[in-house]
DNA sequence: AGCACGCCGACT
DNA sequence: GTCGGCGTGCTC
């Protein structure tokens, strides 16, 4: 017998299917992890598949099976080709989403990585190399200040250069363990509660519809909660299981809360914020059936449950739910895949449904169910605009409208709670001369610094390196030193100026680096340690905070010009969910939105809390524009630090396209090469190419321009191709 | 990815 | 000559 085999490398180049012999006393099934023998080594493998014959002679046999279990289930290697067939992700990639990090790299082992480090003192390293080593003294002069994880500098300086120097002596290998942050465990309550007539409709369109995927059209605070509860009790009843997702990490333990309260055991998490060991148990309970639900963000869609009755998608519109780095996949399409093998249906919920879900719902391919009641006494809070023009006419150039510095006075007086949210984090977006107009940028990458005042730092927002701040200009030598717009450190700033003993807390990227601070910094919230939650979109999303009454959206306008073809469609999303904050109990909540542009067609309909309006203007916009769904955006993105070797990349990437739209020019509406707007991250230039494709032979065209980017090389670029790029920077 | 092989430049 | 760095190609 054969076996088909994946080795466990990421590259192209091995993103192959390499047979072997099977001994005779070796019992192999489909979906076994093994040891092969692969050149001069021995690698992980997964035997993919086991057949009578191979095209090839003398066939290395394999050494062993790694676990007592099988680990890839066989809908899982179905979802494997269909991922490398319509994606484009390498079988490796794959298979290494479907499975735990502790099930590979050996046997069960800890959460580590190869490091290296230097072996003796800098002085005396760089005494031992040859003196035409230039390579090693690159590795040696950057591990100056401390080692570095293995890959990072074989990415960088080539792996023979740090293999001679390990040979050597020089440097030093060895595993190096990560720190992780387990989470306890915690059970809600169970509540008796009486279903609305909304969600007792919903639970009927659900139960009785013939269409796979289901969209849940449910306002914020509709209830849409005991929905998903309910459809998978009915679910668990038939013996299926049942994946719940939610759009970010932190909203898994609320998630899980409420579903332990109903579940009790049979449910599982599984996240990237779990420690190594947590996540192998969750995984492993799920893949021996004990645990039939699983509560996770994009990554649980891959879990390892069989007979699949319910995919739950909550926020059905975030971002988080397209990966945006390698392996790139939408988890929808996912979804559909699964849905398809198991024959389960699929809930989207949310408050205000993409563009993309929507359309497909009024085109009947979804079927579309609407709850458009708030639970609570009060219905949506009343948003107010606030034209900030007419301020500066009256004289306030602040950050607070008048009307809304009024608002927060009173708020805090009545003991009540306050969101504020900015879409900018850190202190002021630049910092800028006055006298010459020198802008501070950053080193390595094409974009300006921003100041952050809590460690009277610059620091690139792109690739983190951290800069002095300036005291003097020096282009010019001047003082006058100018802040450019503002963020959110400086509003929390501005708040302490003007309410000295209110407590305030800040969420941003930078207050939650750490795994639990962003629930750290919700729970002292809600225990009301603080009156006032300054935050960027992450203080947006799912949390009910019952005693927040007053909502203040500073400059809305940020995401709304942003250029991008969905920036209409991101700020009435962003608006509808922030606005959702307040009021969500007894009390009424009041909303101020600040902008420049009081009349923009989306403030107006999210004003209205009129969805279909702004979704069937939007739809018309996309249309005669014919932007995406109505085409499909490409864009290849190529880099490298050798900036005229990504010039000849480009060049030689953008002839072959170029002979494509030739040659299919009715398919193409457009297509242009150019220079990344950031036009250098990390000392790496960056050029694309952007193509714009009619959506009616799309996958032919996709998959040219992947054969394209594969086939076009250049020694130290690198080369991707992205199909719906979220962000084009 | 990681290993072997082989070319080529530098130095006893 | 010959040692070793560094680029190239291959892995069932």
């Amino acid at each position: 017998m054969i076996a088909r085999v994946v080795v466990d490398i990421s590259s192209q180049e091995v993103d192959k299917i390499f047979d072997y012999s099977i001994p005779s006393d070796l019992r192999l099934s489909k979906g076994d992890r093994v040891l092969v023998p692969f050149g001069a080594q021995r690698l992980e493998g997964f035997c993919i598949d086991i057949v009578e014959q191979s095209e090839r002679q003398n066939l290395k046999p394999i050494i062993s099976k790694l676990d007592d279990f099988t680990c890839v289930k066989p809908e899982m290697l179905e979802l494997m080709q269909y991922m490398k067939d319509d994606m484009f992700i390498r079988y490796c990639d794959s298979l290494r989403l479907f499975l735990p990090p502790k099930l590979r790299g050996g046997k069960v082992k800890e959460l580590t990585r190869l490091f290296v480090e230097l072996a003796r003192d800098y002085h005396e390293a760089v005494e031992a190399l040859s003196s035409r080593a230039t390579a090693q003294r690159q590795v040696v002069e950057s591990l100056k200040y401390g080692g570095k994880f293995l890959s990072e500098i074989n990415d960088e300086f080539g792996a023979s250069a740090v293999n001679a120097l390990i040979k050597a002596g020089i440097v030093v290998k060895k595993n190096k363990q990560l720190s992780r942050t387990p989470f306890g465990e915690i059970v809600g309550q169970k509540k008796q509660v009486v279903l609305s007539d909304d969600q007792r409709r919903a639970l009927e369109t659900i139960e009785h519809t013939d269409k796979t995927t289901i969209l849940l059209h449910g306002v914020t605070g509709s209830g849409k909660t005991m929905v998903y509860i309910e459809s998978i009790s009915r679910a668990l009843r038939e013996g299926k299981s049942c994946i719940m997702l939610v759009p970010e990490i932190a909203l898994t333990p609320q998630m899980l809360k409420n579903f332990r309260a109903y579940f009790g055991d049979t449910v599982a998490m599984i996240h990237s914020g779990l420690s190594d060991g947590e996540r192998f148990d969750e995984w492993k309970k799920l893949h021996d059936g004990q645990a039939k639900i699983v509560v996770g963000a994009r990554s649980a869609i891959f879990a390892p449950v069989e007979n699949v009755g319910l995919i739950i998608i909550d926020e059905e519109h975030d971002g988080s739910y397209v990966s945006d780095s390698n392996p790139r996949y939408k988890t929808i399409d996912i979804a559909q895949f699964r849905a398809k093998y198991n024959g389960a249906k699929i809930i989207l919920g949310s408050a205000t449904p993409s563009l993309e879900s929507y359309k497909l719902a009024t085109e009947g391919k979804y079927q579309l169910v609407k709850m458009t009641t708030r639970i609570s006494a009060h219905g949506m809070p009343q948003i107010k605009i606030v034209d900030m023009s007419q301020e500066i006419i009256g004289g306030n150039d602040g950050i607070f409208s008048v009307q809304l510095r009024k608002a927060l006075v009173e708020t805090i007086a009545r003991g009540e709670q306050a969101m504020i949210f900015l879409n900018r984090r850190g202190h002021s977006s630049f910092v800028m001369c006055r006298k010459c107009g020198y802008v501070a940028k950053c080193e390595d990458c094409d974009v300006s610094l921003t100041y952050h005042s809590a460690d009277n730092l610059l620091k690139c927002h792109y690739c983190g390196k951290r800069y002095r701040m300036l005291d003097r200009c020096p282009s010019c030598g001047s003082d006058q030193i100018k802040y450019g717009k503002v963020g959110t450190q400086r509003v929390v700033e501005e708040i302490k100026k003007m309410l000295p003993d209110v407590s305030v807390l800040r969420m941003d990227n930078e207050t939650t680096t750490t795994k639990t601070a962003y629930l750290d910094i919700l729970s002292a919230f809600e225990a009301q340690k603080a009156q006032i939650l300054v935050g960027t979109q992450m203080i947006a999303k799912g949390h009910d905070f019952g005693n927040v009454t007053l909502v203040g959206i500073l400059d809305a306008d940020i995401s709304l010009y942003n250029s991008e073809y969905r920036s209409a469609e991101r700020t009435y999303q962003l608006v509808t969910q922030i606005a959702g904050r307040a009021g969500r109990s007894e009390k009424a909540g009041r909303v101020f939105l600040q902008t420049y542009s009081p009349n923009h067609y989306v403030y107006r309909f999210a004003v209205d809390g009129d969805y279909e309006g702004f979704i069937a203007k939007e739809i018309n916009i996309r249309k005669s524009t014919q932007f995406p769904p109505f085409s499909t955006i490409v864009r290849v993105l190529m880099s490298g630090e050798d900036e005229d070797k990504v010039i000849q990349l480009a060049k030689g990437v953008y002839g072959d396209m170029q002979k494509l739209y030739k040659e299919r020019q009715d398919d193409f509406l457009y297509m242009r090469a150019m220079k990344s707007p950031v036009a250098r991250i990390q000392n790496k230039y960056r050029y694309q190419i952007i193509a714009r494709i009619k959506r009616q032979n799309e996958k032919e065209i996709i998959k040219s321009i992947y054969k394209t980017a594969g086939d076009n090389t250049v020694k130290n670029t690198s080369i991707f191709v992205e199909v719906d790029p979220k962000a084009m920077n």
